[in-house]
DNA sequence: CTGTTAGCGCGTTCAA
DNA sequence: TTGAACGCGCTAACAG
């Protein structure tokens, strides 16, 4: 006895597109005059356009854009590399970027790296074969270089290597940091702890430095209150909780960003304490989902939107050749006071 | 007096990869048996074959997919085609579209259509243009018709439309809002409400329809408790708060995905009522956000990832044409009880 | 103003 | 087992 089960093929009948010969032969003219139309390059006579645009619709033919990048050495579209789109900070700043890109005639390749400077290594391998135009990158990792930068337009974004050549977009993050600790201070938290995130990371260097110095200028810095959470919102959560039970003067935090903010707040609550009203909370970013959350998230905000548009913006300079006026952009970023702060006792 | 401001140029000196009769020239062997040994096609001698791979790895060669892909027809590329990437639904799918892509060799070309039908059209040609191999879409539009998926090998995931032929992937809608209902219920609840996602998906009024059986079922059916909040969080926030107001012995809430979940959740707190005990909220899909707020919310979980995972499989089926086993996929869901509902009286 | 032709880089006959 | 030649669809150079 055997079973039969229907498969199913799939069949398109669809014959093949239009080529730019039988629009040629349609409109009685040569495969030159054909693309002198569609490119609005060299003259033409009026009445021959007119019979080339009608083959041309009668045929609904549309430019192979593959067979035009053989020669060109363009195909419009670029690479974005992410640690993980699944990490709510980044489908901001990819949204900001395939908004931009699809003005300017360009398409997205996204592509997650989880961090890994092989996955990293591998995608761009892709992508240089693919004769991508353009990379946009946001890495910790040393896989971009002077040497890869010659070869392809590369911006880095928000996560970046040490590079003069090489354009960057990030946020302000010690001024950021420096912000949000003074807040805090500035509200009448005494015992501030930070959780800091991956030590390979440079913006979350940055931002612990921000933190240290204020408090050192302050005299009253203590190393124990820095607890690594790597970004990561459940460790967010495991170390503050520890951090509650180990110290309980501890009247506010300061999160290296607002997954790992959102995750202590998880914490506290779990904890049966208050906020803000036992303990304060700031984060660093400023996503959207900082303000769904109840109470909403005070933080740190960067113009994540405007990162991304303006990362996608200088590739697009880069790889047109349009000069830029400079390579290394740093964004202000901005307390955004909302709930999970005391208010400033004026 | 004029400014003069220091303009900075890309100059990329890469003069170009090697080709294909690069490597033939240093191997000293015709470009035909460098394509053999490159794809393992043909006899080709074992010593010739040294040659060659030698020469490829000197020249650090690796075949332009562009070319290849002109008579090919074949670019392993697809499109992935949603409605905004910034929703936090989708990153979930796209990270799984995106990690079994990149299993098989193919490269995802992101697409944000804000569920707008002439942004999809718009994808859609440029994607065809591009020779890309294949679409996953979620819609809830009819730009997906036959006639389309006879030229392009097409799967709709979530939202989807009509057709017999065309591949789809869903979660159970409507047995999931059944199970919300009766768990409600179930835990004692007199008087649910309903936030409904928009009219125009369909995936949003099989939710609603298995609410308003259940509750018919019951006899308990209030057609004044199903409001609608188009799966914006900001809105069920809003209209929550409202029906709230207008209502006071509403204690539960079935909201038709996990965002407005999450934005009742916050009007209810703004309300001074305490989840669950003054009432209890479920959501719907499933989605990461759900555990990280406090309380963690209970919800009807798809299989997010698997769903992507299962609609790229199919379309890399569909492209390599081997035969499938069936077309449409309903995937299971299942309860997931967090602490925004009560406990079970038992 | 328009047509012919030669690539772009690769795969694929068809002979040798 | 190998090579020469053609074609994929389009653009650019060069004649006419």
């Amino acid at each position: 006895m055997c079973n039969r089960l229907q498969l199913i093929f799939y069949k398109g009948w669809f014959s093949g597109m239009a080529t730019i010969r039988s629009v040629a032969k349609l409109a009685g003219v040569s495969v030159a005059t054909v693309s002198r139309v569609l490119n609005q390059r060299g003259y033409v006579h009026i009445e021959t356009e007119k019979k080339v645009l009608k083959a041309i619709k009668e045929l609904n033919y549309t430019p192979s854009i593959v067979a035009r990048s053989l020669n060109n050495k363009k195909t419009n579209t670029i690479g974005l590399i992410l640690p993980d789109i699944t990490n709510p900070f980044f489908p901001e700043l990819a949204r900001a970027i395939e908004d931009v890109m699809q003005i300017y005639g360009y398409t997205v390749v996204l592509c997650n790296s989880d961090g890994s400077v092989e996955k990293e290594q591998e995608y761009i391998d892709i992508l240089k074969q693919k004769y991508i135009d353009g990379i946009i990158i946001s890495t910790s990792n040393f896989v971009i270089d002077q040497e890869l930068f010659s070869q392809i337009p590369i911006v880095t974004l928000d996560r970046h290597v040490t590079s003069e050549k090489i354009p960057s977009v990030e946020g302000g993050n010690y001024e950021g940091a420096k912000l949000a600790t003074e807040f805090l201070l500035s509200t009448g938290c005494k015992h501030i702890a930070h959780l800091q995130g991956p030590e390979t990371i440079r913006n979350a260097r940055e931002r612990r430095d921000g933190y240290i110095d204020v408090l050192k200028a302050k005299g009253c810095f203590d190393g124990n209150l820095i607890v690594a959470a790597d970004y990561d919102i459940k460790k967010a959560t495991k170390v503050t909780f520890e951090l509650l039970e180990r110290d309980s003067s501890i009247d506010g935090i300061f999160a290296g960003n607002d997954l790992m903010a959102i995750g202590a707040l998880k914490a506290i609550q779990m904890h049966g304490l208050r906020v803000p009203d036992d303990i304060s909370v700031i984060g660093f970013d400023g996503i959207a989902l900082g303000e769904m959350i109840y109470p909403e998230l005070t933080t740190i905000a960067q113009p994540i939107y405007d990162m991304g548009a303006i990362a996608a913006r200088i590739l697009v300079k880069l790889i047109e050749e349009v000069p830029l006026e400079s390579t290394h952009h740093k964004l202000d970023v901005q307390l955004v006071e909302r709930r999970t702060t005391r208010r400033l006792s004026t």
